[in-house]
DNA sequence: AAGGTCCCCAACCGCTTGTCA
DNA sequence: CTGACAAGCGGTTGGGGACCT
């Protein structure tokens, strides 16, 4: 508590208990979002705002969802970090009910410790063409996109991601990643569009966006 | 069974950005 | 404009459970 004479408050750090939890939703449920730094005070809570703000928004924030993501989910999340990069708030405004937090553990699970293979290794498997929906829209944008990799299409044996730039990667994986979940070659074409566009009127309607960042 | 290693994720830290007097 | 403070963001850590050996 003291050290050389300067008082100084000793927050408590570490896991959240449950009485905790329910100090904080309480204050939060009286008080609303928002003025982090005064829950310390009005809620009997020994924690920083900063603490406390991470517990709510991670944690007991209503809506969030638990559990593992959805194919679909991970789709987005492979598509965005292709466009934006690390730009995980930004991401997690599309996936609702999920968090900055769990899509950056996901991608650095999953993905960002790529250990370097060798080429024959880096092969896509084989798909049925036929079971891939028609490029319905902006043909020319995904073509141009995917140049390295669409050349006599899957099957083929690709450069060795981890000699790519981080965006690089993200679409070699997206690709991979492709056939491994049933995304459409459709959704990819709209990620495509919007790298080209950047018009934020351009979303409406490609995801559901929230309203807000409450959910 | 037990000791070691790996992996996931909640929570932390430092830095940046936003706001307001 | 500027300084102070709060909020937000992204990188990192470490506790603990799962999985070897």
């Amino acid at each position: 508590i003291k050290m050389d004479g300067k008082e100084e408050q000793e927050w408590r750090k570490g896991p959240w208990t449950v009485e905790e939890d329910k100090l904080l939703c309480e204050y939060v449920k009286v008080h609303g979002e928002g003025r982090w730094s005064s829950v310390a005070k009005g809620s009997g809570l020994n924690r920083t705002g900063k603490s406390c703000r991470l517990r709510w928004v991670n944690y007991l924030r209503p809506g969030l969802k638990r559990g593992h993501l959805t194919p679909q989910e991970e789709g987005i999340i492979i598509e965005l970090h292709a466009l934006w990069g690390n730009k995980w708030s930004t991401i997690a405004k599309y996936l609702p009910g999920r968090t900055d937090n769990e899509i950056k553990n996901y991608w650095r699970t999953h993905f960002k410790k790529m250990k370097p293979r060798r080429k024959s290794q880096i092969i896509v498997p084989k798909t049925d063409n036929k079971t891939l929906p028609p490029i319905s829209r902006c043909e020319e944008h995904v073509m141009e996109l995917m140049k390295p990799y669409d050349s006599d299409d899957l099957g083929m044996v690709f450069t060795d991601p981890t000699a790519m730039e981080d965006h690089e990667q993200t679409y070699y994986l997206s690709k991979v990643y492709q056939d491994l979940t049933n995304w459409t070659v459709e959704s990819v074409a709209v990620a495509a569009v919007v790298a080209e566009q950047e018009e934020e009127s351009l979303w409406d309607g490609l995801w559901e966006v929230p309203e807000n960042d409450i959910m």
